[in-house]
DNA sequence: CGCCACCTACTATAGCGAATCGTAGTCAGA
DNA sequence: TCTGACTACGATTCGCTATAGTAGGTGGCG
């Protein structure tokens, strides 16, 4: 869904979760099977904030991490961009609402016609 | 869009854009500034093909290369593994609907209804 | 018949971004 | 002042992509 890292992406999860965190935080968060170092997630969390996914604000002598955007407004933008980059986003629409669940094809129908003016990032 | 790389992008692009090439027709079409050795691009050929971005069929002594999934399949295709792996795919849908232009609404509207049962990958 | 042109198969190198840490320097508090 | 918790930097390793050379097979043509 993004252009992040198998270990970014997980921190992602993390912070998508539990909003504001401490690098010790996530790190103690942290599902993989493997035990990381503090550094590493710093590192990481240093590169997220760098690409733009996270935002920080110190807190004392610490940062206090949290995602720039939601998930699904992560997931909703990369959408878009795979609209945008397809060079046709009419035909992928077309392809997607053949393949869409009942559920979704409901959910869409519903939020669609509510929609208002508003310019794509 | 996809997982893939630059030149591994720039050939389906001219794959999807002329259905069934040789390497050397590959070659040929790239427009990419450099001018790339012969078994540079083969390389990615064979690359795309392993991992499953396109078919090849043995035409006389060369490979004729052909698009497993069409450019719009493929982003439709995108499109549904966000929303699936986003982990709450209503979610990202409104958040979708919100930034979809009045165009992208129109169409689903329409796309919508006529939705046929297809399981995902 | 043997050489040339064209292909594929394999292998190799370099580059880049992500993963993973270690070390050094800083600062608040016991 | 010594300690613990942080951040800032830099180093290394790894996996994947880009890029290409070399070897080996084969059909056509002079």
């Amino acid at each position: 869904m993004h252009g992040l890292g198998e270990l970014e992406a997980a921190v992602m999860d993390v912070l998508w979760r539990e909003q504001p965190l401490k690098v010790r935080d996530v790190l103690d968060r942290l599902e993989t099977g493997k035990k990381l170092a503090y550094t590493t997630v710093m590192t990481v969390l240093d590169n997220l904030h760098r690409k733009g996914w996270v935002t920080r604000e110190l807190e004392g002598k610490a940062y206090r991490y949290e995602p720039a955007l939601s998930r699904a407004e992560a997931a909703a933008r990369t959408v878009r961009d795979v609209l945008v980059s397809s060079g046709d986003p009419e035909a992928v629409l077309m392809h997607f609402a053949q393949s869409a669940t009942e559920r979704e094809s409901e959910l869409l129908r519903r939020a669609l016609p509510k929609k208002k003016r508003s310019s794509a990032s």
